[in-house]
DNA sequence: AAACAGATCAACCGCTTAGTC
DNA sequence: TGACTAAGCGGTTGATCTGTT
């Protein structure tokens, strides 16, 4: 594709933006939204490119953007999720309302990222002794599938039940299920041409099992990925494949395979 | 009080993706 | 089907803030 020309060709403004600036910004996408972020400035009256007006709006100016710290909740569930996801900071911003990609990847790299490897370290411990003494036990709790087991990796999928979890019971409806689900289809961080390809096994990772929060915070976490895994069965297979994540998130997938002694499952690699 | 180091975060850059012709 | 455009995304940078010596 071709490139915009950046800011400084067009003789337009670039660093940190006034308060005058975010006025008329502001003003003006109230009055006539951004159907057209490369025009915008334009109009607006503004001496910056289209993508510095979309960043800034996006990233500071929107209304519903969420300011301040991360609750512990937001954290673990950004940890989580990049567990899952990788660097997919929009996907993860996806799941925390309120919070913008540039923000999560921000707080990421500056404090969740060492507080990961700690945990991921813990957890890689607890897994060598598991694996020691525990390997029957594996493949025990994999075919055990509970209803609690379901419910857990909802929980843990989504930031709105986790961090809401004080407040809940421990069992999750079907119908809260089905709210998350309708609430946030699009924001399964689906890529759309996976969506196409895979939409049934969208659909099978949409009506997710739940997890329970301590499947990410609790040490022994072998023990619970494995039953995840053999409760997610083809589908999470398709979920890896789908997603391109084979950096630091593959090491999660498999170690989950590893654990769970999942021999029959095909591996997406 | 000054100097320095590390942390934080807004903003930019360049690449990819999706849509249109 | 390929060329082109706009939007979106993730990586990186650099200014500023904060804590420490």
């Amino acid at each position: 594709m071709g490139r915009a020309p950046c800011c400084e060709k067009m003789g337009l403004k670039k660093g940190p933006w006034t308060p005058e600036e975010d006025r008329i910004l502001i003003v003006h996408i109230n009055k006539h939204g951004h159907p057209n972020w490369r025009a915008l400035p334009k109009q607006a009256g503004l001496l910056r490119c289209g993508k510095s007006c979309r960043l800034r709006w996006i990233n500071y100016l929107r209304p519903d953007i969420k300011r301040g710290n991360f609750s512990k909740e937001e954290e673990e569930t950004i940890i989580n999720l990049h567990d899952m996801l990788g660097n997919r900071w929009s996907a993860i911003a996806g799941r925390l309302p309120g919070r913008t990609d540039n923000e999560i990847k921000n707080v990421w790299h500056t404090h969740l990222k060492k507080k990961a490897a700690a945990v991921l370290k813990q957890n890689q411990k607890a897994n060598t002794n598991n694996n020691n003494s525990n390997s029957d036990d594996h493949k025990q709790n994999s075919k055990a599938t509970t209803a609690h087991d379901h419910q857990s990796a909802e929980s843990a999928m989504s930031p709105q039940a986790s961090s809401s979890s004080d407040e809940l019971s421990s069992v999750t409806t079907g119908e809260t299920n089905n709210n998350n689900n309708n609430n946030n289809s699009d924001q399964y961080c689906m890529d759309k041409h996976v969506k196409s390809d895979h939409e049934q096994n969208v659909d099978s990772f949409e009506s997710f099992p739940v997890i329970d929060e301590s499947f990410w915070t609790d040490t022994s976490l072998s023990e619970n990925s494995s039953n995840l895994t053999s409760d997610f069965g083809g589908g999470l297979n398709e979920f890896a494949i789908g997603h391109h994540d084979y950096g630091g998130g593959m090491d999660f997938w498999y170690n989950i395979l590893v654990t769970s002694g999942a021999d029959s499952l095909t591996l997406p690699f």
